[in-house]
DNA sequence: TTGAAAGCGGTACCAT
DNA sequence: ATGGTACCGCTTTCAA
């Protein structure tokens, strides 16, 4: 059995609380006493039981990651950012998926709730009305990041989908496109599909461009929804669109994949522009032009917030990340 | 302040021990008093203690995670295995960084301790000897995952990188390719580095080639030394390899970025073949020929067997998972 | 079937 | 400067 402060207290020869005080430099004892109780503990190979400190502190010191479980690859940067911050606070992190579609979400709420996280980071977790109720019982700050919840009734970080994909458009409209595919969008999702339509369609029509429906691919920001959408495109010759916008670097593969099935090279063929600058997105040749976000930051960031929020207990508020358009090699002028 | 057994026996009319047997569901009681118990419980929002449980049952059902700061893409996959194997088994996973190079290995141990995991796997994580005496002493279970100690003094799971390197060279070779390039391995790295450099000679010797030692270039797995090695590659013209075996994918796109930059085509003008098959490998075009690690399996091997060896008591075996050969576009036959 | 009570490993208040 | 001790929330033994 590990040892505890009563062992170091027993041989040491002092008392539970001398013990405890010296293990937390509280002060309030001679240097001898405390070199010897340190000794004794180091000798026992002492290492306090953040259970015990837990229950009788009220207070875990512990936050909570919860996440679908696909494993898009930029996880890591936002764990990584999380993590950082959080240590550096002194907080730990526990970690749950919410499985696909949040059919775990409840149990991964409960979970946390039992370990009495402090605070709850909800990554690219979609929430429906009902969910909100249950989260409001939990009675655990909970922020969103790369989300947001109906009504916006719970804090989060994020970018501004709308403005990224205004920009993004434009962007390829400067470029002296015309015909622009947006590739992959999910119009059913009301944080990332449908602002994403909304700034596209708003930057066509901001340029005087018409917007064809049909240019709009509905998909999951996989890349085979890129894979399928540009199939699609190849086939049906009186598209042609000269620009495709993917709403995600995956998809943006995609398409470019099909494109070097089919013969056609990027940018000379056809553009294309990414969205998230996840990791792969620098080290593809071309290297993909993208909208970037912040993924090791916005961990870090929502990280500071909720733990902030909790030493303060003010309410956390929202914040939109800036992105960043990236040229690199998938986008040419026309 | 959240609601606690206490304060459902009183509502109830029942004792704590009762409320704790019917929460357990441990019988002997009777259903009338469960269901009022149950009721109450409902209606105060109660949840569990976990640091009361885990204090007095000396147990905490967690498993921690450590690994390196560095956010390689295959990581999400392997914590996806172990969270849903840990899940499944009704263990909550904890999660810390040993910081680059291990900086902050020894405190992300400790914090392990005091939460009291019953069991860490670490990943990618590169022990020292002076390392092993501190986790002995830790009195945890330690399992190591893509990793492995000085004198397998540690269970691991971990794919067999000599053969590895072995099959992928004599692969290169059965296609025809006789210089043939080693790029990005840390030949100080004596559990990924050395084994593969030994079984990439050890194919060449078999095969009856000549060794050239100047055709095996150290580097850190990254990109980038992908990219200085196919740099180097280009500017010394007796070299002249027809294939390269990159030690990662990252590593593998690095020289694809440089030939691409040059002018030359993959696989036409250079066969290339990676290793991971992390995800962006199917991704990119033309895609990757690489040998595979099942990253995601490798995580649920190891959390089950860490679980069980827990469950068991019995030292935890360590295992050797198959790589395989995965061919796609970047190896062509000379 | 049920309750009283003794801890689990700490912290921190109150005395001394 | 130090010690005694109540208590954090829960489990579990023992008795009734």
């Amino acid at each position: 059995m590990r040892a505890t402060i009563k062992d170091i207290a027993k041989i040491s020869g002092v008392s539970t609380a001398t013990v405890s005080r010296v293990l937390n430099e509280l002060g309030g004892y001679r240097p001898e006493v405390a070199t010897k109780v340190l000794a004794v503990a180091k000798e026992l190979g002492y290492r306090r039981n953040d259970s015990a400190v837990s229950l009788v502190k009220q207070a875990t010191r512990t936050i909570g990651i919860v996440m679908p479980t696909v494993a898009t690859s930029f996880y890591a940067q936002i764990i990584n950012g999380i993590e950082d911050r959080a240590y550096q606070a002194g907080y730990s992190v526990i970690l749950t998926h919410a499985g696909v579609n949040n059919v775990r979400l409840q149990e991964s709420l409960n979970f946390m709730v039992e370990r009495r996280v402090e605070g709850i980071i909800g990554v690219s977790i979609n929430l429906a009305q009902i969910d909100l109720q249950a989260i409001a019982a939990l009675a655990v700050p909970l922020l969103l990041l790369s989300a947001q919840a109906p009504g916006n009734r719970l804090p989060y970080v994020k970018v501004d989908d709308y403005a990224a994909a205004y920009a993004a458009t434009t962007d390829l409209i400067d470029h002296g496109h015309r015909t622009i595919a947006l590739v992959g969008v999910d119009p059913a999702d009301s944080v990332a599909g449908r602002p994403r339509i909304a700034g596209y369609t708003a930057a066509l029509q901001a340029a005087g461009l018409r917007l064809d429906r049909n240019l709009i691919f509905p998909g999951d920001y996989t890349f085979e929804a890129g894979q399928r959408a540009m199939t699609t495109i190849l086939a049906t010759p009186e598209l042609r669109p000269t620009a495709v916008f993917a709403v995600s670097d995956e998809t943006a593969l995609g398409v470019i994949a099909v494109c070097y099935q089919a013969g056609l090279r990027i940018p000379q063929d056809l553009s294309v522009l990414g969205y998230d600058n996840s990791a792969i997105a620098s080290m593809v040749s071309p290297a993909l032009s993208t909208v970037a976000q912040p993924f090791y930051e916005m961990g870090q960031l929502a990280a500071d917030k909720l733990i902030t929020g909790l030493q303060t207990n003010q309410p956390i508020q929202s914040q939109i990340v800036p992105f960043k358009l990236i040229h690199r090699g998938t986008v040419s002028s026309l």
